[in-house]
DNA sequence: TGACCGAACTAATGCGCATTAGCAGGACGA
DNA sequence: TCGTCCTGCTAATGCGCATTAGTTCGGTCA
């Protein structure tokens, strides 16, 4: 239509009148002016073959990233996520076309993968596949876990939350308090943020000199003489207090509870915990930042971001205790 | 490492072992095998491009699809898009990259579209650019959209809520309860949605000769010896109770309000409104079959779901009404 | 007048696949 | 012995763009 090659064409649509090549201010007008006209876009496809990338950034959940029912533990990093898309620019892709069989969960790696569909990649869940993420380290897809993953054939490139200083930290309150006898309850270990808890569990406890204790679940919390509970996750904690009350406890009056985190399982309690705030939004913000990064300098970053301690009502000093 | 073509690879990895196109067990085995052994996969942007087809799926929202607050209107409906996607097999794509300027919403046609990286695209939105639909229809991209939509330059293929007699339904229901005086409260026009529900309570005032106004706000509402009020949303249904409840009115004793749907803006009311369900989840999945069948067939699918209706206890009957 | 140069473009190539046409070689029938 | 057909494969092409290596043409200068 304007009589100029493909080539010119694509010069001035990338802007490249630059040193090397040189179109004059004529023509360019010219070839804008039809562009404008027949509202040309360049195919995202095409452009993507040559370029070799495609501006965009996929998202990987285990689970469905909008799920059914209730309260949505990933929502919040979603938000971040989609936010620093925004600004990069950049579309979102959701591997919907992971999953394997009914009933199973998805898989990065599964026949066809598309991931390469993407440039990076933003990994979400509270555990994630070793031979995956392996497999992603081997093959050199780009990617940024949410969450800190344990090293898998070599170091994991993700975002974090800080939980040991945090817990800690809570202990310490806790040991302020009165508190002298303490119980972590849960797996603390099987996802790293577990393990993470209960190492901060454990450093606190060291460090102030209580009493800790260890329970993989709440048989025998109640006769362990523990005074204040750190519970692994949200959905524990809601367990333990109905537990406590139907023994005839006051929480936090006879029983102090402190939760360790939100729930990744659905939950509902309007009970307002002692514990932290998981900065999910900002983790999900960070991933995409640092997912930037290493599309543009590689490297394999890590960082963990610091929780922010809440102070609830499920936390109260020792009636009697001395200080 | 096969000793054998580019094409023979395609063909095996295709399964494009077929009538035209023949290869030997022994090599497609080699190739297997070898393919198995590297973890070769196709890349899907290359393969996108040859095939003209990408087997991914555009959810366009003309806001963030991840909130950062409370409430979320689309939710249900990406709920539904994902288990469909997830079934046929599709990715879907999120256009983030869409951003106009801080604080405007997205556009579908915003300088470099990116559109076409999907083979076809779900529109989510109260209401839809009528220059995007009609762009949308010339260019001939598939697309299919969640909600009724007025023709923009020609049919637009929809899957929506069908509202006009769902309402007229309730308008019934009210007037079998004794009401004989009913207000419709809100623009009535402005979103396609609006525009069927106050059809329908037009019709249904019509259909029991009973008494309907309609007024554009609640100014006057309570002057107007209304006894059933048929909020636009949500959101006016609870503004209205409070409003009632203010005056000292008791709801639904004194005044009956019915909530024409859920609401697109946040709102939080544990009120349980007479009114109806929308389906959004299944209109959702619906929306994905239907553009896999535009996709397949081509056509320009109208399709209206049934709402489901919602006793629920703010409709009442008018106290000592001759019925 | 001819060598040289820069400005303004274009031809050609490649990205990694799917697809089509065609080729080599053996079997088979006449 | 030759033509034909079938099997099993590959060369070549195109998808729509970005990019590189030219090519053309009109000055400029010696």
């Amino acid at each position: 239509m304007t009589g100029v090659s493909q080539t010119t064409v694509s010069l001035v649509l990338n802007g490249r009148a630059d040193g090397e090549v040189r179109i004059s201010p004529e023509t360019r007008d010219r070839v804008l002016q039809v562009i404008r006209e027949t509202g040309y876009v360049a195919d995202p496809a095409a452009r993507g073959l040559a370029e070799r990338r495609n501006r965009i950034y996929g998202v990987f959940t285990y689970e469905a990233v909008f799920p059914a029912e209730g309260a949505d533990f990933y929502h919040p990093f979603l938000v971040g996520i989609e936010e620093c898309a925004e600004e990069a620019g950049c579309d979102l892709l959701l591997f919907t076309s992971a999953k394997v069989e009914q009933g199973e969960r998805r898989r990065i790696f599964s026949g066809e993968s598309r991931i390469r569909l993407a440039d990076g990649c933003v990994l979400l869940g509270r555990t994630i596949d070793r031979d995956d993420l392996s497999r992603l380290l081997t093959e050199g897809i780009p990617f940024v876990s949410v969450g800190r993953r344990d090293d898998a054939g070599g170091p994991v490139p993700y975002v974090g939350a800080d939980y040991p200083p945090t817990v800690r930290a809570l202990v310490e309150r806790a040991a302020a308090l009165g508190h002298r006898r303490m119980a972590y309850v849960g797996a603390g270990k099987g996802a790293e943020s577990f393990a993470d808890r209960l190492r901060g569990f454990t450093e606190g406890v060291a460090a102030t000199g209580v009493e800790g204790l260890h329970l993989t679940t709440v048989d025998g919390l109640f006769d362990s003489g523990a005074t204040a509970v750190f519970a692994e996750e949200l959905a524990d904690g809601a367990a333990i207090v109905e537990l406590a009350r139907a023994r005839g406890l006051d929480v936090p009056r006879d029983l102090s509870i402190l939760a360790l985190g939100a729930s990744t399982r659905p939950v509902s309690t309007d009970i307002d915990f002692a514990g932290f705030r998981i900065p999910r939004r900002e983790m999900g913000r960070r991933a995409v930042e640092l997912l930037t990064g290493v599309l543009e300098r590689g490297g394999i970053p890590q960082e963990l971001l610091a929780c922010e301690l809440v102070e609830g009502s499920t936390l109260a000093p020792v009636p009697n205790a001395e200080r």
